[in-house]
DNA sequence: CGTTAATCGAGACGGTACGTCTCGTCTTCAT
DNA sequence: ATGAAGACGAGACGTACCGTCTCGATTAACG
């Protein structure tokens, strides 16, 4: 069991690293100055996360909500809201330097990859196979779709225009995304 | 005018970077390795770069041959082929590590940003502009198809896949993809 | 009052204090490798002892027996026994370490000064009082003979070939030590 | 050849070693203190020095004039010369917890014990050795005297003073010690 | 054809952050 | 209610690189 000072040290610290993440990105955050924010020493970050990847990892977490996937009846429905509630949670300023550096640490870091595709890909590709299957079932969709390539169609552009292009993450977009996607995905 | 001894350098710089970026990846990579591996100064390395992003990104392009985009008569063959072409450069092992170290500086540089998007957004989509105006030309997609979100559709599962997901970046891929966009372009 | 319990821990940490001073002498010695060699916790030796220097102090007298002073009729004889006495237990293998790192912190830290100086130096010199003066009154060594200096120069070399030139403490020296002090205190 | 900048550099580091040394003792010394009082680098020192002990005893060097022995025709002054420009030297404040603690160093590691001895033994050793020699060469002391005995009877009490007991090293004790040698020598 | 001015390699420099170690205090838990 | 166990804030350790700065040695272009 985590005592109360535990508790509250690790409140501190994942609270400063937040702010410092939001502020730097993730390339540009130090574990000194986390330590420091935090009132906190080094070695107590060390001792619990083991080091910036998995103390970031944990940061996000720590701020983050969660986006529901509501069943509103049509394919159209549910995958417009997940895709607005990604939106607007990536879309927020300094998140894709956040993610940027995550990313890059994932490619170096195996044990840290596995870690970061658990939080960022495979609970979100659970939000949304209940859709797909409701979908199916209402014949809304190909009953043969290639379900992994189609959540590739679905997040693939959402990281792409964050990450790579730099191109704007609006409505708009969310709108062509889903019309085109429900296109692909049509029998 | 370059002289034919600053050229020499400027390829073992170059020739040794790409090498240690294969080997360890953008994020570990570090200036006096490079310096070390190619019996440079580290001041010629700064004085022609200017730093680790901009070598890094030299020596990407030093080392990559570019990808052809062939008129196949049809949108589907003009699409594999080019998906293709990226998979087969993308998918070697260690591009992934320097790609993610690219992409995390791009974020936080913006003037590496620029150029990162030029060498490997904006190239990339003249690829495709000429075989989707065909496309459209023959009707085989719609005429009125949002363009950047189409574009979105196609590489972005790629990135995704790469960097994100860790899912394979194979034929039976490109393939289901090549499909897919087919649906959701059609008119 | 002190407990059973109590002292079973104290001489528990005593003995692992003393067997670590001698192994790496007094500047290597850590407080957290003392409590984990006694299986004791480290507030119980701050809460005992305040610090390292008393508790090496501590574990010096713990191990030490005490150097006797026979009466044995002539001061070239009380001398030599005095000196056999200090040299045999300060030639021992690890005591020069133990020896220099206390005296180091002695310069340090004032309150601890005085204590190594009540161990090392008052206590030594009431060993030879009591046979100087026997000396003086047999007429053997001038009677208006500085005794502080006296001291000095019986003290001294021995502390100076331990520590400082590292020559042997042996049976050699004592015996021209003895030989000149003698000269020297001679009426 | 050292250049300009390097021996600059090493002045600044070695001041500001020595004025610490002065001010905190040996063993309060670090390496991060020296570096921010000198603005250098704490490679620098690392590079120069290798560590603590070697930078310590170079500082010392480095504020330390020599003590001269003068031929003043008779031991009784020679000795009295080398006693007082050594108690002048070492009698200014702080130096007891600067030598304290170098000397705690020597017992720990040998390799600096050997330049600690080269630097405050055997350069002072050759001070006397000429003096005594005279001494024998004019009948003022014995021929068969144990040199290094004799030795040890000059400089231990002056350490042992110093650093052990933190009785005055004042000039009432160079005249009684000179005495008390002169005897112990005499033939 | 020799002199002069670049440019190179090499690497020391002032810094920053790393991850580790130990300090002395503080908290928890079991006996 | 005492003591072992060990987490905590603090801060120095010695190392790795950063980007800047001298150095001579080697070219290369010009007088």
């Amino acid at each position: 069991m985590a005592s109360k000072r535990s508790a509250a040290c690790r409140d501190g610290i994942l609270c400063a690293a937040a702010e410092l993440l939001e502020e730097h990105g993730y390339l540009d955050l130090t574990i000194e100055q986390v330590a420091a924010r935090a009132h906190a020493g080094k070695q107590t970050i060390y001792r619990n996360w083991g080091g910036k990847p998995r103390l970031a990892l944990d940061a996000m977490a720590y701020k983050a909500s969660t986006i529901d996937a509501p069943d509103t009846g049509s394919f159209a429905g549910d995958l417009r809201a997940v895709l607005a509630g990604l939106v607007g949670k990536m879309g927020s300023p300094g998140k894709a330097a956040m993610l940027g550096g995550l990313l890059a640490e994932a490619q170096t870091d195996p044990a840290f990859g596995q870690a970061f595709r658990e939080a960022m890909v495979q609970s979100r590709c659970r939000l949304l196979t209940g859709a797909v299957e409701r979908a199916v079932g209402r014949g809304e969709i190909a009953a043969d779709i290639d379900r992994p390539v189609l959540l590739d169609l679905i997040y693939g552009p959402v990281w792409y225009r964050l990450l790579v292009s730099g191109e704007p993450l609006d409505e708009g977009f969310v709108d062509v995304l889903t019309k085109q996607v429900l296109a692909a995905a049509a029998p």
